[in-house]
DNA sequence: TCATAGGGTTGACGTGGATCAAAGTGGGAC
DNA sequence: GTCCCACTTTGATCCACGTCAACCCTATGA
């Protein structure tokens, strides 16, 4: 899990909301096309990130959020003794960053786990603006709920679930995220080794290896590496609600 | 675990920012005088929650997050198998709700511990005023980021800890916590069950059980019933970061 | 005073997932 | 092409925690 140092490729081009088609994903979300463009102002430029390195890590002081643009990150966050826990995987139009607004300092890592993009939104601006945008404010505020929400989630997975309903409940939660994006829900490629879905899930990448296979031979999916095709989708949702008997 | 119905203890009483001593762990913190009477305004009555009623359920409207004036409360999602998980367990000046601003609706049930009180805060208000009062957005932005690092957190804890690191964890927090209000970091008392600890950790109620009795043995903790005492803090603190051995 | 009930503790036993080990797969470098 | 390496799969075994069951403790109230 070595990880190459922060490379920051800089890039002059400016990002524009206006004109991104993931503003429906994002913070422009139910902004009017007027304050769309103050907020393409704030929006500084645009930041590429490699495979596998990292957009920001722990400890790092706290000045922007950024949203994906392009690509897919995860974050982690470590223990003394190396242990780590990933805390989520993000994807297109999705914000990162928001752990280090409560203490100036990013509390997590944000690794790209392919090429990506993002564009970086310095944090006291957006403040600035929110304060004269309400529909931004109130924008911003619901995309801070929505993360407390999403993790209660991870939460239940991680507390109350098997590994079986664990995975199932991963796969549709992906299916759901690419479907609002356009791609396809019954068939995609995973950007995260099984060892960090593990990692994700509280589980060993051998666990997740074998959820997997089991899942290829009940036909509720078809598994290819990190090609995967959703076959039976009720069959899952069923996994989840049901597979639960004791307790 | 059943509920009684959310019997409302109206109160025509105001909530006072200015004169409570929770100023500076709650919504107030770093405001100037001016700036909390403004805050006066806005936050509506108080609430009185009587032990084991709910401020809010899931799917419940949300119009307003709540401050806790006095009590202790435990968040928690239900999966309609019946499964619960509990997401939290809050105590004076902590901000209850922030999970309804996404949806326009409550996604997670708020009980009271035991008999409590509350500072509405109507949200609309709130928004209203962090638009004119910087501080203030401020301040509650971060409130907002705290909750997320908090729950990533207990991600960490759910994901890679064994029983009794989780266990450690969570005294440790709680010590903080009592400490952070001006009570003893080393005595206090429980307000929530086994089965409410177990479940906020990802454990049956028999293994948090045991994980006390297993403390108490090697003379870490003093466990009479509900009530605690940190006897070895640093032993605690040991067994957080180096039980864990393998991986 | 005893009865009842809701926690809490403890023991015996079972099992889901971790661990250890070995072999398979595919993509990238040269 | 073929070598390499990171990742994945699969099997055998183990063990931490869950499950089931009995008992205990304390509080409340007739």
């Amino acid at each position: 899990m070595e990880m190459k140092a922060t490379a920051v490729t800089p890039t002059t081009l400016k990002a524009a909301c206006s004109q991104c088609n993931l503003r429906e994903l994002c913070l422009p979300f139910g902004l009017t096309g007027h304050e769309i463009d103050r907020l393409d102002e704030l929006v500084g430029t645009k930041r590429k990130i490699r495979r596998q390195h990292q957009l920001y890590r722990a400890g790092d002081e706290f000045e922007a959020i950024y949203a994906i643009r392009a690509g897919s990150f995860k974050t982690d966050v470590l223990l003394e003794d190396g242990r780590e826990q990933v805390t989520g995987f993000q994807m297109t139009g999705e914000i990162l960053g928001l752990d280090g607004i409560s203490s100036e300092a990013h509390s997590c890592n944000a690794t790209a786990l392919e090429d990506s993009e993002v564009c970086i939104i310095p944090f006291s601006k957006l403040e600035e603006l929110s304060r004269e945008v309400e529909s931004l404010q109130h924008q911003f505020h619901k995309v801070m709920s929505r993360e407390i929400v999403r993790d209660h989630g991870v939460m239940m997975l991680l507390g109350s679930m098997r590994a079986e309903e664990r995975l199932a409940a991963f796969l549709l939660n992906l299916s759901k995220r690419f479907m609002a994006r356009g791609y396809s829900p019954a068939e995609f490629h995973l950007r995260m080794t099984r060892d960090e879905i593990g990692s994700y899930l509280g589980l060993k990448l051998e666990t997740v290896s074998r959820a997997f296979s089991k899942f290829q031979d009940e036909g509720l999916v078809a598994v290819h590496q990190k090609h995967i095709r959703i076959i039976d989708l009720e069959g899952l949702k069923r996994l989840l609600t049901h597979c639960a008997k004791h307790t």
